[in-house]
DNA sequence: AATGAATGAGCCTTCATTCAT
DNA sequence: TATGAATGAAGGCTCATTCAT
């Protein structure tokens, strides 16, 4: 899978990401006749901006201008900006979903398991995924039209940390929703104080999740 | 002047004469006598909706609305758009400045004082303190012209939290920097899932400071 | 086919050749065998889009649509927006030519004859005739490039009531044309206060007639 | 009062036109402060315009343009291209019941009330009156947002007639309403074929009436 | 006979900003 | 202190049209 691509999702990887990029989005590709990359395109320099410089400040000329084609051009792939928002979000939502599984299938120990997870999320934001990083960046609210739709995908992948958090043997009186959201606040907010060359995200993950499994398995 | 003004909150001046040393520093106060109210108003309307909908979303016309005047009038108060955030967040700094120093002020030993301060911490984000909220809310980029000035700001803040674990005593091998992010960032997310009624401010701060101490003292 | 179809309707001819003759004014017919019947379906959807929102509110691809094929197909079968409307427009005067031909074919009386013609006229642009309700619909200057062609086709129409004019015997002083312009607006206007249900189409007319000859046989 | 400036009206001029107008608008002038003759010129740019080629074929720069400012300027005096439609309309309304009360003061008899007040009418759309030539030539359905509003201000012009026929001494059978309605549409439609020093309106009014007037008094 | 993918000009509207008064 | 009136650049979006396949 190419690192930023969305070309490898069309050909029927064992991700679940293209397809359901593509069902989610509103305009279905009447047939893959010569499977329209330019949609890709459209979506991979969307991805890069939002990640860049936030949605608001995004313009649909740039995204066009970095996809090399015309403004209006754009709106024969996407209903509307928030469209593509949506699309770009989800398609962001199904990568680092797809990074954490991976990451997390070959680990068994539950705390392992979490830490894992805590590394692939981390890379995936902190590292060259545009798609990821648009989770990160922007705030649903931010999208008027879709922000419901938004909060849900960014729920869909929660999920996947509450899961991990129930798996966890924790001491009697420790709260484990306010654990997970506190590694994922923890997690979250690295994309703001992150520098390249400052400490690899598997190390920052570990130490976080160190921290937590110290404080979760003391008697509070 | 109720909670929200701009009033009693700089750093160690017991005066309202916050506003008006800013001033100085934005623009040159056209007169010193018959301290302008306007000034104060434009800048808790700004705060209110910079808090609510961010800085890109909020118009001048918002601001001048809300504060009961028109578009024009607002840049007789202030330079630009930007300079007006920049009022406002580095008012929201000295708040959260405030609330924290008043908040340690009682305690001695250090992991009291750093729950202490966590807890006015978030009491000023989570609580109605647009002021405060808006350094949570905003990202620096999203005012190009004023990203460093508003970077520096954020900094003065974080150099009360690196003072306060710089007090803590932590096993060997454990990275203070990296406690100190992981708990402003585990604290600053919880404006993105709080709700009020979900749990208060001073409890949610506690279990984190908790949970951060179990892991400081366990050797790495 | 139902009603609506550009089938059996051009002047003289009881065949469908309507769409077909027409066809080689616009645009050299690709094929002459196996009767292009998308052209019509093109034309039917066209018509009744036009007549009910009028020709700039109607988009190609809502015609498109409606036809059931995409935009750029609509150009195999007209080469411009403004070509579509007037092979509508001139089916539409077609259309209404015969229905007023029939209906007058049975009277010999002049002011029945008029009188027959008006039912007719009305029937066609008040009841669901698509095509003769672009006729009223539709200001020739909305179409800039076939302005010209789109008043050539309404004059044609409007000669057969100059000629049902002509046969009246009039009372001196009483101008002949300005009574045909009288009737022509009173019926025309009609689909501006006319809904269905409010009084018949033939009544209407009976009544406006009845007026008219009353005036015309009044020394003015 | 200047044929075409909306100036004079603002000056508490003795009819109703102009008070109307301002107050039907949304953005009601705070204070006559220094009148605001802008407003008046973005107006009568685009009564001309929307009369000459229609309210779609119409667009805010044409509009600017003729009123001397920039497309951007428009819309410090309307919100957006409907509501400055809605004010012109709301206009000719006003106007064209000022000219039709101002021709039927001098007149008692109905059937010399009825002619003066079609001769009214007729000057007012046939001439250089912009703002009441929007009237017949804007349908409210072009613009969906205002579309009600328009008929509404249409009905209230309409009533005029209504109220002018209610004073006729018909023959026994005779449709008031029905006659109405030919006499206006007769009218309103002369603005399709009429072309200047084609006959003067006044006696176009006059034919049509005494053609009314000899269907009116004849047993149907 | 039709379509997928664009184009590019233009549309309505927004918004930070200016400036004479 | 403020405002009325604009500005002008830019923004999201639309739409008739084109053209290789």
């Amino acid at each position: 899978m190419g690192s930023e691509g969305v070309g490898s999702v069309t050909v029927g990887s064992g991700t679940a990401s293209g397809a359901r990029a593509r069902a989610a989005s509103e305009k279905a590709a009447p047939r893959a006749h010569r499977q329209d990359n330019r949609r890709g395109a459209v979506m991979d320099a969307a991805a890069k901006l939002f990640a860049g410089q936030g949605y608001r400040a995004t313009t649909i000329r740039d995204i066009a201008g970095a996809a090399g084609m015309l403004p209006g051009s754009v709106y024969y792939h996407f209903e509307s900006k928030d469209a593509l928002l949506l699309a770009v979000y989800r398609e962001g939502v199904a990568r680092i979903i797809a990074r954490v599984d991976e990451a997390t299938a070959d680990a068994h120990d539950p705390w392992a398991r979490l830490e894992a997870a805590s590394a692939g999320h981390l890379r995936a934001i902190l590292e060259a995924n545009a798609y990821a990083q648009v989770i990160v960046r922007v705030v649903p609210g931010d999208a008027a039209g879709v922000a419901g739709a938004l909060r849900g995908a960014r729920d869909e992948y929660e999920d996947r940390f509450r899961r991990l958090f129930g798996a966890l043997e924790l001491a009697p009186g420790v709260d484990r929703g306010r654990l997970r959201l506190m590694l994922l606040g923890a997690l979250n907010w690295t994309k703001i104080w992150y520098r390249p060359g400052g400490g690899d995200p598997a190390t920052i993950a570990k130490d976080f999740v160190a921290v937590l499994r110290a404080g979760a398995e003391t008697r509070q």
